[in-house]
DNA sequence: TATTGTGAAGGAATTCACAGCC
DNA sequence: GGCTGTGAATTCCTTCACAATA
């Protein structure tokens, strides 16, 4: 089964964003929104809505607008979490630690289930509920999990040897917030997120004090 | 003193990343690079690297290249991180805490000089280094210091409290970890990073099953 | 009447390709 | 000869504007 048009990227980092939007409408109980209001609630146009929906589907009704519940579950469906995700945590450092005990993911369906880290004071602990392992035993340990989704949280010269050892493991999506290029097979997905970056952003807007945000 | 031709946002984005190749290459001791090789090591197209450049001056030789010493010191003073930035965090759980205690950051110049918190069994404290203020405290706290960004890094329904308090203790730029959109005066500039949605982002092409990272 | 979905127009970003310079 | 900087061509994305429809 493919969709009938290639699908622009900018659209892809969009679907969050409305998903997000309903997901308060639906808290709020709204029933139904357009494309006008959501644009309003969401800070973009409504004709830029309206086509990146319109990309997934006809999910609107003219005149009336979109239903809250329906568009929510169709984009749900659309962006794959209308589950729960298995997710595998190499590092359990500060910031592994604070990922392991975030509720953000687990509100949006995410579930760490697996950690990892080369500290053998760590190792063999569980914490949150999750067990730590040796990340040498990566490869052995993830098939025996449900875990289909990777984040790295090491620093940035460890990053590569994790990553391989999840690949090793199985995992195709992989999250990594190392400040280093990952080199992977063709069919592993990798998204950076790399923290100071952010904060550069910003120190380059506050230097050339232009706007926007 | 203006640039020449309006800045594509897109170019500003890829600065950051420069910076890092550029970083590596003078570590690595490499005096001299190329649009080319740059492109090879980074992963995005000659051109388009050139391009980049261009908006800002003319900081090649032809036939030569690039000097990497050269052109990591003018980048670092176009995203204006020739000099160290202060910063003030809103917000100490473990994901606050991660990143007061994060490394990453001190390495590209942000120090982290004052954190805030509302849970009166942190106020007060002194963590890393770092004194713990009631969030209520910032309007008067932070002009006595030398902060000018603010991470937040709390959770959703408190984020418009601290950014409030950030931005009436006069900041103007702040970076926030809150899924929720904040609003601040025109002058103010907040950047959003939003952990989940880059999970949903990797589940979208994990279900959808493109590739590309 | 109100609002969608979409073709066409317009604008932005990327890639091409090459003149000009070291 | 090799590589930059940059106009021109191209591709990609957004906005406009309106026919179709509940």
């Amino acid at each position: 089964m493919s969709r009938p048009k290639k699908i622009p990227g900018t659209t892809v980092s969009r679907l969050s964003i409305y998903v997000r939007a309903l997901q308060k409408l639906r808290q709020d109980g709204v029933v139904t929104t357009s494309s006008e209001k959501l644009a309003e609630q969401i800070g973009l146009t409504a004709a830029q809505i309206r086509k990146d929906l319109a990309y997934f589907g006809q999910f609107g009704v003219p005149g009336r607008g979109y239903y809250v519940e329906n568009l929510y579950t169709e984009l749900a469906a659309i962006l794959g979490i209308d589950r729960r995700w298995q997710v595998a945590l190499g590092g359990v450092g500060h910031l592994g630690y604070a990922l392991l005990a975030y509720n953000g993911f687990k509100k949006q369906g995410f579930d760490v289930v697996v950690a990892f880290d080369k500290d053998p004071a760590k190792v063999g602990q569980t914490w949150e509920g999750v067990k730590i392992y040796d990340i040498a035993q990566a490869p052995e340990v993830l098939p025996q999990t449900e875990a289909q989704l990777g984040i790295i949280a090491v620093p940035a010269e460890n990053a590569q040897e994790v990553c391989d050892a999840f690949v090793a493991g199985g995992l195709k999506s992989i999250l990594s917030f190392a400040p280093e290029r990952l080199v992977t097979p063709d069919d592993v997905t990798v998204k950076r997120v790399d923290l100071a970056m952010e904060l550069e952003w910003l120190s380059y807007y506050a230097t050339n004090a232009s706007s926007r945000g």
